[in-house]
RNA sequence: CGGGGUGUGGCUCAGUUUGGCUAGAGCACCUGGUUUGGGACCAGGGGGUCGCAGGUUCGAAUCCUGUCACCCCGACCA
């Protein structure tokens, strides 16, 4: 197996140890470079392309729902950060400053925004005057800074880009009717197009945002068994309207708060589409995501015909929708293959004078590494079926790998037990108290992911400390 | 912020213990040719202030001092 050699040189295997198997697909996808800067990365084309289809479906689904974009500026003045004092208290400790403007020390240091609600809020408070300026839905594509000290491409840098969506409404309600709604759309999106199963709910009080009066969360489970937080919306109450006086003039002529959301995405998802979909020989992309669907590679190139006919199916497939590329490199074939997959291209197509003469191609699937032979004359249909198959097959692939890891736990002894020795989604129930989640964290290094929309009850009490249950939660050890 | 590790062509590293000739290898790259159904082969070629700054020495990648950066593992966080 001189194949399997090779690419086991290339990328650690999963097995052996994951996150170094994660650093090596990243690089070796060329998704990203490590920049001179910690924590910064280079986001190459490959990259970046994902995180442009990312952004095409999100923006389009948040538009929707009457979301309209806006920019904010990159920098907040330290007195603007702190009038919101849980938020602050939640972002000091990674928030980088601006303290000179070319040579002169500036009479008022800035921070590189970490995230923007400040910023918001203050531009609502002259924004809204009346009930009939609300609900006001912006959203802004950007990048934020967070100086982190642990650092790991996509899953955390110290920049890194996101969409922050920041809503002003009129009542508690309406609020709330948005956090969810938003919170639905980032888990079908999820779903449809990254093929990721999430886990919808309520974060504790312990994990929820800093400054949130209610933060709800999708959770997925990566194919080591930790979570990842993969999208989150926040219901903000009137708190941050109150500390930055955010009022509108009702129906009534009485002046009153607003409620406000924020909620985003950030190219963290992408780390969590190499763990759920990645195997050993590099990426896995989704076909309704990948920047490239298709990779034309054809056999001994240069007989006669050989090259047009791949021009040709390549030309095809293009009229039909597909994003498809052809590798028409000097590089031997099984070099083309091994590349296609490091990169996760969800289908190749292999054409050579054998199939011609046949009237044939041979289409391979990336993530079975199925060959399918397909005749010439079928060959758009035929892919694009074999595209939405992969698509389909790779969430059901996942549901299962959830579902294989998600355990449940009555006692604490066996809730230690499990979460110490199988990697996965603990289920059980919490009495409500940040004690025991403590307690847990303490113990395990395990947290509290959410306490899901679908509840069960598992038991009647407390897995922690026995007391009476109020929830049941789904605990990870979490990226 | 603690623990560990590493800085030598684009990449992975050898050389450092015990200072010594023109600083090496593999991969990648360029040229020509033969190849092509799972990471091809032959021949030729280009590319390095040895992280940075001082110091010791006739002589430093190698020894000393300082400094910077990055990676990994933890505690804290999208």
């Amino acid at each position: 197996m001189a194949e399997n050699k090779k690419l086991v040189e290339a990328i650690t295997s999963m097995e052996e140890d994951f996150a170094q198997w994660y650093t090596d697909v990243v690089k070796k996808a060329e998704l990203i470079d490590y920049a001179s800067v910690k924590g910064c990365m280079v986001i190459k084309p490959a990259g970046y392309a994902l995180w442009e289809n990312i952004q095409k479906e999100l923006d389009a689904k948040f538009k929707e729902t009457g979301v309209e974009n806006v920019y904010m500026p990159m920098f907040i003045p330290e007195s603007l950060l702190q009038k919101e004092k849980d938020h602050v208290e939640g972002f000091a400790p990674e928030v980088a400053w601006v303290t000179h403007g070319g040579l002169e020390p500036l009479q008022e240091r800035l921070c590189v925004r970490p995230t923007s609600e400040t910023l918001f809020c203050d531009f609502y408070k002259d924004d809204v005057h009346s009930y009939r300026d609300l609900p006001k839905c912006y959203n802004q594509w950007c990048s934020v800074v967070r100086w982190e000290k642990t650092t790991r491409p996509f899953l955390r840098s110290r920049e890194f880009l996101w969409q922050e969506g920041h809503t002003v409404h009129a009542t508690a309600e309406d609020a709330e009717e948005r956090t969810i709604r938003m919170l639905n759309v980032y888990a079908d999106f999820c779903e449809e197009y990254l093929a990721i199963p999430v886990i919808k709910g309520r974060k504790t009080d312990k994990e929820k945002f800093a400054g949130a009066e209610a933060t709800y969360t999708i959770e997925a489970l990566m194919h080591d068994g930790k979570a990842l937080q993969s999208g989150t919306s926040h219901n903000f109450g009137d708190g941050f309207a109150r500390a930055f006086g955010i009022q509108y003039a009702d129906k009534d002529n009485t002046l009153k708060y607003c409620h406000q959301t924020s909620w985003g995405m950030s190219t963290r998802i992408i780390g969590g589409i190499i763990m759920v979909h990645g195997d050993d020989s590099g990426l896995v992309l989704p076909p309704r995501i990948a920047p490239t669907q298709v990779m034309v590679i054809p056999i001994q190139q240069k007989k006669e015909g050989v090259l047009e006919k791949a021009a040709e199916l390549k030309d095809r497939l293009m009229k039909a929708g597909l994003k498809v590329k052809m590798d028409d490199s000097d590089k031997s074939p099984g070099f083309k293959f091994a590349e296609q997959e490091m990169r996760g291209i969800p289908v190749r197509i292999e054409i050579g004078p054998k199939d011609i003469e046949n009237g044939k191609c041979i289409v391979v699937r990336r993530d079975t590494r199925e060959k399918i032979e397909v005749v010439l004359g079928e060959l758009e249909t035929k892919v694009k079926e074999i595209l939405e198959t992969m698509q389909k097959d790779m969430l059901e692939r996942a549901r299962k790998h959830v579902e294989a890891h998600t355990y449940e736990a009555k006692e604490y002894d066996e809730f230690c037990d499990v979460i110490n020795n199988k990697p996965g989604f603990v289920k059980a129930m919490w009495c409500g108290d940040v004690a025991c989640e403590e307690k847990i964290k303490e113990d395990t290094t395990a947290t509290s992911r959410c306490m899901p929309f679908e509840q069960e009850t598992i038991s009647d009490h407390c897995v922690c400390c026995g007391r009476p249950a109020k929830k049941m939660v789904y605990w990870g050890k979490a990226y």
